[in-house]
DNA sequence: CTGACCTGTGAAAATCCTGTGAACGCAGGG
DNA sequence: CCCTGCGTTCACAGGATTTTCACAGGTCAG
């Protein structure tokens, strides 16, 4: 019942001819890959939008198990395998415990090793950003539309930027639940948030300026100081009465995620398991 | 502030020295976990909220195929780790394919084990973004809401800070047992507490002032003189009964964390013990 | 009953966090 | 090559939150 998303690998190997039966096969599968025979900058395989990367540290010289550690910190949502020749069960620990997700022993079979790699990046497309069938989104006097990359109030288009946009999809399609800064970094960005980057807060502003330029009279962003911040609009006029009674329906055990009613926001459920 | 998360494992297998290996070694971490030498119905592995699970097909009997892609699609938040003898590659690659995290072959060092555990665990935990999968929680009148780092009684909210609420949701969590105060801020503060410090202290009265402020006639936070605080919603009304009857028993024994699971307001006899 | 310890309080002092305005660097278009 | 739009980084100001203190009131062992 998965489609299987298209899988976006790279592979930094120097084994050609183990590079070159994958790459047959990953290819015909429909993956998208890229090969290097070398460490590549973190920044590079971020820019790279990948699922996953197939490593051997052989190749990565000296600070292998530095670039793995940086690599798998700086992009959590990234699925690591290595595949190496002998090693101990010392180092296997050492690089699972690090951040990588698998690690496989040369010779290994293609077809397991992408069989891995899929295992690995299985996980990631749960919960989050299907991209998918994202109907338009009503929020208070907003529609959000993804197919146009844009949001609008009474037809005005409110003139988002890229960055602006998807991080205004993200809070309104989590509406109700606070986010927190690195959550909200780590999704719109797409990898982890260095310590003390202001980015999101800039980001949250430029959207209260041009939510307000078109909506005025309405709260949509709220902050949650220590934590982050959280989609729910509000008319304005509410002194501060029930700010806060409204988003939590008082449901106790499986919380109703819309207690809205003119809202079909098609978030993919998060409710108690 | 995620150093690691406590593991909860299933292990079915009955490769008695190995599992009694493992065993030691997992609740030397600290683990929670649980052996079975077969098949488990999915619904009870369900109700045992698992990370992960640690499986040898070879004991599964006839079905086994079935029963794991069951499982897998059942749980979709549960790592799954094979664990087996001989097995082709075929056998493998449909394993992963069906939703199988792992594959370990046997013999294989407890430690690798482990490793493969907790890199599957972590990844199904990114996989949930956010992780406050958790449900709310309720004690007393009170609600407390993960997802909106807050509590509530009545829909009210008690404008909990960060700290505030943290410390409410580890005692809370903690229901019935009496914490240290060096042990509360280690895990609220994710530091050693400073000899002297009165930090605890401050906030269980900022904690009891708010929380009398929304749900009068409930006492929640007791102090136990000389130990640390207990978190128990307990309607006024009772005179002193038993009230600091407990002291010099209940810190060790961590027999019985979760007697009642969806309990509302269980009268408590924690004396009993 | 008394002294040594603990815990509850209130408030001041020290920190941390967020909102803002503006400068910078980059890349694409004219 | 210059201009313009966009994303990033800084520094500062105003608040909110945490820590720290000094005291008062309670508790426990002798």
């Amino acid at each position: 019942m998965n489609p299987q998303q298209t899988i976006r690998l790279a592979v930094i190997d120097t084994d050609s001819g183990f590079v070159t039966v994958l790459s047959k096969r990953a290819e015909a599968a429909g993956w998208q890959l890229r090969v290097s025979a070398g460490a590549v900058p973190a920044e590079e395989l971020v820019a790279m939008k990948l699922n996953a990367l197939l490593v051997d540290p052989a190749v990565l010289g000296e600070d292998g198990w530095g670039y793995l550690e940086r690599l798998c910190e700086m992009l959590p949502d990234l699925g690591v395998v290595v595949c190496t020749g002998r090693s101990t069960v010392a180092q296997r620990v050492r690089g699972l415990r690090l951040g990588v997700d698998d690690w496989i022993t040369k010779p290994c079979h293609p077809e397991e090793a992408m069989a891995r790699i899929e295992a690995v990046s299985r996980r990631r497309r749960r919960g989050s950003h299907g991209g998918s069938e994202v109907g338009p989104v009503v929020a208070g006097e907003l529609e959000i539309r993804p197919d146009q990359f844009q949001a609008f109030v009474g037809g005005d288009s409110l003139d988002l930027t890229r960055r602006e946009f998807e991080l205004l999809q993200l809070l309104a399609g989590a509406k109700g639940q606070v986010l927190e800064r690195e959550a909200i970094y780590q999704r719109v960005w797409g990898y982890a948030m260095a310590h003390g980057d202001r980015s999101v807060d800039v980001f949250i502003r430029k959207l209260r300026q041009k939510l307000e330029k078109r909506s005025p009279g309405w709260g949509y962003i709220h902050t949650h100081f220590g934590v982050g911040y959280r989609f729910d609009p509000e008319p304005a006029g509410i002194v501060e009465e029930e700010l806060v009674a409204a988003p939590p329906s008082a449901v106790p055990p499986t919380a109703a995620p819309d207690p809205e009613p003119a809202s079909q926001v098609v978030h993919t459920s998060f409710t108690a398991g």
